[in-house]
Parts: C-alpha cells; structure tokens; sequence
DNA sequence: GATGAAAATCAGAATGT
DNA sequence: ACATTCTGATTTTCATC
C-alpha cells in the first residue's frame, strides 16, 4: 500500500466533499500547485485509491424511504454457499452493502425499499431455503441521523 | 414529494454512476437533448433530489480497512439524550452513519477505522456511561462483498 | 409552459514547451 | 511555471409543440 502525504489526504478530503472542485481551488487549500495536484489525482486514481465520482440521492426524495438492516444465517458455511450468497446480492439492487461477518449471523446487509410491502416482496423473493438461508433477523431504521460517505484522512 | 419521470429517473442512474458524465452523453442516453437534461438536473438539485457530487474512496487504500456494525442501548431515551448522542455521533469522523432502530437497542452505527487500537480507543472515548452509553455491541466485519451508492430508480 | 436546436461566451482541464 | 488548445458548462435566443 501506498503512503499517502499531506496533499494526497488534502485533496481526498476536499474531493470526497466535492468531486467537482476546481483543480485551482484544491491546489490553493492544499498549499500546492494545479500541477502537482494534477498529477496526484491522476496517480490515487491509477492506485485505486480513488475509485470513483457520483453523485448522491435523497433517499427518501427518490422515493425509497425505508433502510433496513437485515442479518442472515446460511445453511451451511462452505466457501461455494457463500461466494453463491454474496454473488446473488451483488445483483439486487435494494441490497445497498454486504458484509460478512463473524457470529451468530454469516452476513450483514443494508437494503433500501420504497414500502414495507417491496421489503416483503423482496425478503420472499431473495432469503429462501432455495439459497440456502437458514435464519433472518430484519431490523428497521427509523431515523437516519447520520450517512456519510467522506472519509476523513 | 415530486414525480420522478422517465428522464430524470435515467439522470439519477447515470449520475450516481459517474457524476461528471458530459450532458452530452446524459442526453443521449436518456433520449432527450442537452437543454433538457440542463434544466432537469437544475431542478433535482433545487429540489433536494440530488444532493451533492462526491469522490469515493477505497477504505482499504485509504488506511481505514476495518468496518465495525456497533448496537448502542442509552440509559434513558428522553428526547434529549437521544438527541445529544445524535449530536455526537455526527461530529465523530469514525461514525460513517448512524440510525435510530427499534428493538433491543437504540441505535446502529457503522464505524471505520485504521485498527483494532484504534477502535478501542474510540469505544472509550465516546461510549462512556458520561454519554448515557449503558449497552455497546461491536460486530466486526471480516470482508465487503457489496458497497453500492446508488438507487436504482 | 415545457421542449429542442443552435450559437455565443466562459471556466477549467489537458497539453506542450 | 507558463501559454496554448480543447472540452464541456453556461447562457441566451428562437422556433415548436
């Protein structure tokens, strides 16, 4: 892994905030040149560190108010089940994230529906016996105080 | 709340995919012309739909590779304690979101940070029965097999 | 009133020395 | 570090539906 200086976290900070800030104005709070930010951004993109721009929703603006957290036991933890399990979330799209974890569940999931009527729907159509989904907890928000997606370098 | 139609539905897709797609192209893939797709995007954000153009970062690159889903139960929950933990959690960079919940606890947060030490050390710092922390629940997550920004609408 | 096309202007990125 | 070139956003106008 790369080390990442003073303007490299300078301007992942500034860009995080704002993707579309003027190269001018980052080489300014950066103390630095348009050039050598230039450069820098060209390079934390070819590393991966920066991945990507996009742009952010309101959630309950785009008409899908409800955040879920859902937890979720498989059948049988054998990595062809899991790889299985995961590559079926990577393909729904209420699924916002996916995390495996350590403990009495296998999975940690995030999902956003319009209603409770599509999470009905949606738990139905994804956690069955069929893929080999043994138990799920569902756990409504509901109150968001926070969603953030800078990190803070 | 307003209509979403077929054109900005298409917008928001594309956005939140790649914010700095040229409006050329968001008019093209959308069917409709530039000056459209201008106005449509003035009005998603004068709305509040769109929200902001962010840069994502790989958390791993970054320096921050553990994610940790924590259950926080308050000593009381009066709407001010509520409120005052809200508080805090929004001015704590390691809190990347944080839900209100119903059930067994009272809130989810979801915490990145650079290691085990410095998860501990957060742990002391902010769940302190000081803040009305009576009950911390920490899960770590062992991999992200999905981490997704966008509504598809 | 919303749309689409075109043109002029401006800001910022990309490039070359 | 500077100047040039290019791309795309912005703004305006106008005709149309």
């Amino acid at each position: 892994m790369r080390e990442l200086d003073r303007i490299d976290r300078g301007i992942l900070n500034i860009l995080q905030e704002d993707a579309s800030t003027p190269l001018r104005e980052i080489a300014e709070r950066v103390h630095s040149s348009v050039a050598t930010c230039q450069r820098r951004i060209e390079k934390l993109r070819a590393d991966g560190v920066l991945v990507k721009a996009v742009a952010l929703v309101d959630r309950a603006l785009a008409g899908r108010p409800l955040t879920v957290f859902v937890s979720v036991e498989l059948e049988k933890q054998n990595t062809d089940i899991l790889k299985q399990f995961e590559h079926r979330m990577r393909s729904e799209p209420e699924v916002m994230s996916c995390y495996e974890v350590a403990g009495e569940f296998d999975f940690h999931l995030i999902v956003t529906v319009e209603s409770m009527e599509e999470y009905s729907a949606f738990t139905r159509r994804v956690f069955t016996s069929h893929h080999n989904v043994i138990n799920v907890k569902s756990l409504f928000a509901m109150n968001c105080s926070k969603f953030e997606t800078k990190l803070t370098l």
